[in-house]
DNA sequence: TTACGTGCAAATAATTTGCAGTCCC
DNA sequence: GGGACTGCAAATTATTTGCACGTAA
């Protein structure tokens, strides 16, 4: 049986950013996440961790954060919005998602989840389910260990 | 049950460059590969599909089919080489594997299968299963369709 | 011949780094 | 005060592109 043989079943698939106004979270909540995290709470990761974790789950490249960063109150480097991605994923606030070979997408759940990727709009959705995608994982090489899954559906508008 | 939760199976794994010389396969293959592919049998194309194709499945990044190019016989500009990678994609001789935010990877093997990922080495090797890794394809969104599932997963040596 | 390919070098894009100045604890 | 952080600009890395020249059909 081949992977495309496999079954196809109805999922909800996560709508982006709806309810994201929904999901609140205090600034001190930011504040403590960050110190638990062993961040020490500056102004520009109070305000980067604000904007990734004040309105529910998120899927961001750094230039996207930089933007919104931007467009908000606080004037952030683009440098230092890279350096705070990588510190955020470190501490395992954030988790890294391969979707190409170009950009780096960063999500704000770092549950165990896979994704859809709409191509035409560069767009990275959770995919939601209640039964897992993956049944099984294979068994490493010797002297390996699993350090992560990472699946990504890629979507393409029909013709 | 979460994706860590999953059964895990024992399962042969590709030993990498094992058996390349064994898969043995001529100049002409390559040419008469090109042709019905409609690419034109230039030299430069004839001597990257031979290191591509003669050889077994393999994974390769530009870098480093550059430098397996230049090692051999013919002079091939590095602009050429992603070229070429691209043609032998567009044309499905190729299949482009997204792995990280880096590089790209090229895999010689464009049928339905998964990968390993080698942290510390950036090495890709293919998984090889009786059973599929993934069960079931979530419906996508309406008015829009699976382009293709990407499955990698990272592994990282044992401390 | 003649459109398709190729090489080269310059242009982009995404990301990282070095270092002087700034800010939390 | 001192080490942790940040900003900026310059450096890297991966990839793409423009254009004059070469070559398979």
């Amino acid at each position: 049986m081949t992977q495309t043989d496999s079954a196809v079943r109805d999922v909800e698939y996560d709508p982006g950013l709806a309810g994201a106004a929904a999901a609140g979270r205090t600034w001190h909540d930011v504040k403590q996440k960050l110190r638990s995290a062993g961040l020490r709470p500056t102004r520009q990761r109070l305000l980067l961790g604000w904007i990734l974790f004040g309105k529910g789950d998120r899927h961001v490249t750094a230039e996207m954060l930089y933007e919104e960063a931007t467009r908000e109150k606080l004037r952030v480097s683009l440098a230092t919005v890279y350096n705070t991605l990588h510190q955020f994923t470190s501490a395992g606030l954030l988790r890294r998602v391969a979707v190409d070979a170009s950009r780096a997408y960063f999500d704000t759940n770092t549950s165990a989840h896979h994704h859809f990727f709409v191509e035409d709009k560069d767009d990275l959705v959770d995919i939601v389910a209640n039964d897992p995608l993956i049944g099984w994982i294979p068994v490493p090489p010797e002297g390996y260990e699993v350090a992560g899954v990472n699946v990504v559906v890629r979507l393409r508008r029909k013709r």
